[in-house]
RNA sequence: GCGCCAGUAGCUCAGCUGGAUAGAGCAACGGACUUCUAAUCCGUAGGCCGGGGGUUCGAAUCCCUCCUGGCGCACCA
């Protein structure tokens, strides 16, 4: 918020340069960023820096046109200086940060990013796993981060539609039936090998059991596996749906790929993209030029059998996507897809849709982690940790808090030891922690009769210790850094900060006594800084879906 | 062999579009509870940012090359 003003104030100086020939239009490139260290100022810009490049002048010569610009357009600055190679740091008057915080008392929950994607219309696509077992750690990192990705959004006005796209035909789920076939052979007594590649998981015991219970021996003479398929994915939606449940994480639209196939969309593609001489025959089957679109080779997307390989459902669902009117489409995929990406990508292209509309986000893998050493995960073999295992070892706000304390391009490792056994030394508790420990100074001063400050800024003066300040400067930054977070589909980024503010909270808790009983003037403007800090706390864990609690 | 991702403190990782003297948490060591919650705080120590070239006022960040790890490179999804 201050750095918009800020921002606006050097755009204007940067122009009314332009114009007295100080620079060229062309070194609008420059930045206003937050230095690092201390004694460098609140905000700095490289302005100089830039203009003296093209110029070929002495940077601190322009930086001096520069202040003197500014001189007589900055009033929210004590001082303004230049250091080092030619940066011009700004120092912003106390007065200006302690004026933001009866501004956010009054916004509370709606403290937060500027609405830039009002009015614009987002489909986040995430999990879509098949309905062949329950849902891995893998799909977990992938629903945590799809979701808070989705929270993002929505907080910076966008309208977002969640979705789950899946594949409830074809040959896995084929593989499945015949699974669950076996086992419920097995169950009545009747000998039976599993099919090759067939699922080893325990649950299609669970599954086989229930339907044992439902149908009793009247399955054991039918070949057909539609009844045993239908079972298996009923069961195992329900299984899923409810471990997402747990998670706290909905979607409004279930997408079948099926309807693709009914609704003509399949076939229409291929006719497209016939006419369009961008698909031929070959050994009998249908290839795609993707090496139109500057990709290495041609694929297959209809196989000699006559069934489509995954590519052209891939590309009929965005064209779906498209024609559903979003304005910005966003693919949340496991690494393991990146092969994917480039064709459907070119299909789009070649439909002569628009592909910048269209995000894929890649997220590496989870590695997970038991009594140091790497468990291996299959979907097919019984050796998998489930999602719903991990939820119950650490809860909900564990599960999600380390999904999200790396970015996706990270690999992650997820320690079972440490996160179920020391869970007192989690970061999440101590965010959480944090914001505990200020609803309770608040109780407190409830219980003294001392009303807390809102919007009025009667005390907020006398917020003038260092920690305090770098307190409102941290609250006064969370706007544009979940903007950027939002833009760039970084909620990482939300952690770290929560983490940085916590720690600044805490700190200053240890240093400085909020309720005291002399002074009942500071003991307000702390009252207020207390309750700005835990909106601010509190905003951030609900962006990305983790409890806030009252008392720990 | 080719493509994508990663390589930053002992470990796990941040570092937004290139910016000034490189950041955090854990682990290690030494301290702080008659006080608004010690699930906390304070201090100490720890680094050729994988190696080597290049681009420029300036590189962990951009380009090239090599090394290591992960994921892919199907008429599986």
């Amino acid at each position: 918020m201050i750095k918009a003003r800020l921002q606006e104030i050097v755009d204007r100086c940067f122009q009314e340069g332009v114009k007295r020939e100080y620079w060229p239009q062309s070194a609008d490139d420059y930045a206003l960023e937050t230095p690092k260290r201390q004694g460098q100022g609140d905000f700095s810009t490289n302005l100089a820096l830039i203009a003296a490049g093209i110029k070929k002048k002495n940077p601190r010569e322009m930086a001096a046109k520069l202040t003197g610009l500014l001189a007589d357009y900055c009033d929210i600055t004590d001082k303004i200086e230049i250091a080092g190679p030619g940066f011009v740091n700004f120092f912003i008057r106390d007065a200006v940060w302690q004026d933001v915080l009866p501004g956010i008392c009054q916004q509370g929950e709606s403290f937060g990013p500027p609405k830039i994607g009002a009015g614009k219309r987002v489909l986040v696509e995430f999990v879509s796993a098949n309905p062949t077992g329950p849902l891995s750690v893998g799909h977990g990192r992938q629903a945590v981060l799809g979701d808070a990705i989705a929270r993002l959004l929505e907080a910076t006005g966008h309208e977002v539609t969640r979705e789950y796209y899946y594949n409830d035909a074809g040959r896995q789920m084929r593989v499945l039936a015949g699974s669950l076939r076996a086992r419920y052979l097995e169950l009545s007594g009747i000998p039976c090998e599993l099919p090759e590649d067939g699922y080893q998981g325990k649950y299609i015991y669970d599954i086989a059991r229930e339907l044992l219970d439902e149908q009793g021996d009247k399955l054991q003479g039918v070949d057909d596996l539609t009844p045993f398929q239908k079972k298996a994915e009923q069961a195992i939606f329900k299984d899923i749906n409810g471990t997402l449940q747990r998670m706290g994480i909905h979607f409004d639209n279930y997408y079948n790929e099926h309807t693709l196939y009914d609704d003509g969309h399949i076939d229409d593609v291929v006719a497209r993209l016939r006419d369009k001489g961008l698909v031929y025959e070959q050994d009998g089957a249908v290839w795609f030029k993707t090496s139109e679109f500057g990709l290495e080779k041609d694929r297959v997307i209809i196989k000699s059998t006559g069934e489509p390989t995954y590519r052209l459902p891939d590309i009929a669902y965005h064209r779906e996507k498209f024609r559903r009117g979003f304005d910005w489409m966003v693919d949340i995929f496991g690494s393991d897809h990146i092969a994917t990406v480039p064709d459907v990508m070119a299909g789009i292209t070649a439909l002569g849709l628009d592909a910048s509309k269209v995000t894929v986000v890649l997220h590496q893998f989870v590695t997970l982690m038991r009594d140091g050493h790497q468990v291996k995960m299959s979907t097919r073999k019984a050796t998998f940790v489930t999602l719903d295992d991990l939820l119950s070892e650490v809860g909900p706000d564990v599960v999600r808090f380390f999904f999200l304390m790396r970015k996706a391009d990270s690999q992650l490792d997820f320690d079972l030891d440490l996160a179920t056994q020391q869970s007192q030394e989690n970061p999440v508790y101590y965010v959480q922690y944090g914001h505990a420990r200020l609803t309770s100074i608040i109780r407190q001063a409830g219980e003294r009769g001392i009303d807390v400050p809102g919007r009025d800024n009667t005390h907020v003066s006398l917020l003038d210790q260092p920690e305090e300040i770098a307190l409102l400067r941290d609250m006064a930054s969370y706007p544009e850094l979940v903007k950027n977070a939002a833009l760039d589909l970084a909620p990482h980024r939300v952690v770290f900060y929560l983490q940085e503010l916590a720690a600044k909270f805490h700190s200053y808790y240890n240093k400085h006594r909020v309720i005291s009983e002399e002074d009942l003037e500071m003991t307000k403007a702390r009252l207020q800084l207390v309750r700005g800090i835990r909106i601010v706390l509190r905003n951030g864990l609900n962006l990305i879906g983790v409890d806030a609690p009252n008392s720990m």
